[in-house]
DNA sequence: TTAAATTAAGACAAATTACTCTTAAATAGA
DNA sequence: TCTATTTAAGAGTAATTTGTCTTAATTTAA
């Protein structure tokens, strides 16, 4: 798979709450509900993110997590980053730690190229830009499409 | 990662395989010594190649395996294919069961573009076109750049 | 015929990823 | 202040991937 589970959920919370970007906060129990992600995994995922200072959390009653300011202009490639990691756009196809331009491996040429069009892809990719988007054309964030983007 | 690593090690292996392409048969032994890969381990991947008729092998002293005739003309895309399955190339970016142009998720058109043209990378080079091309660039097939292409 | 070399197959073990559970800390509101 | 609600943190479990080991089957050659 190209990106893990973790990153998956971590890429449809970032969504959900994107689409409702009123700057209240969510509760975790509220989105891992409505996109059907086990409550416990989310909740270390979206931990990550706020780590990564992509989200903001409150505790207590009525609280939850919200995008930040910088979760606001984030890219679908921050989020990949901050959970994945930079592994996906920096690492040789065949897994060998020397390869670059001077001893390339076989896919070298080939895979920078395919590998940047994923990055480029991702990096055109905003938040903000799918719920703008989402709500019109009604993209399905979950399996059974429970979610709407109203 | 793009790939798992049994399907990189398979690639590395078929590369090597296609290199010498004389007809003969080479031992695992070899082959994981020469590529640095888990002996054991190799043995059960390249089994998966042979079961799909990519390659053949042959028991006893100076046994081995080799590239059948349909593994010579194979594609890195063949090889993956046989390997890791056709997930890769029909999977929903987010993991969506229901993901297609009817019911779309987010990434959905981005995703099939740049899905596809991972696939078309993969589908236009073929062992014996990177053996050739390996024997005058000198690619390394290793981390410590140990095999040569003679 | 026997021994050595080799792949095949399956059980086993380790590492990683995915997921669950429990307890602690913070906060709101009664 | 007390209780309920929520995230934080960490331990624990399950599943998958990766890697190892042992035994069996096949084949060659002495």
């Amino acid at each position: 798979m190209l990106l893990s589970k973790s990153c998956v959920y971590g890429l449809r919370a970032s969504l959900y709450l994107a689409s409702k970007s009123g700057g209240e906060f969510y509760s975790l129990k509220e989105i891992s509900e409505e996109l059907d992600i086990s409550f416990h995994f989310l909740t270390k995922i979206l931990q990550q993110l706020t780590a990564d200072g992509l989200m903001e959390s409150y505790k207590g009653p009525n609280g939850g997590v919200r995008l930040s300011d910088k979760g606001m202009k984030a890219t679908l490639y921050d989020m990949v980053i901050a959970i994945d990691g930079p592994g996906l756009f920096t690492q040789c196809a065949l897994g060998l730690p020397g390869c670059g331009s001077q001893e390339p491996c076989p896919l070298h040429e080939s895979w920078i190229e395919t590998r940047s069009s994923i990055e480029k892809m991702l990096k055109r990719t905003s938040l903000i830009g799918i719920a703008k988007e989402g709500k019109e054309k009604h993209f399905r964030l979950t399996a059974e499409g429970q979610f709407s983007w109203q």
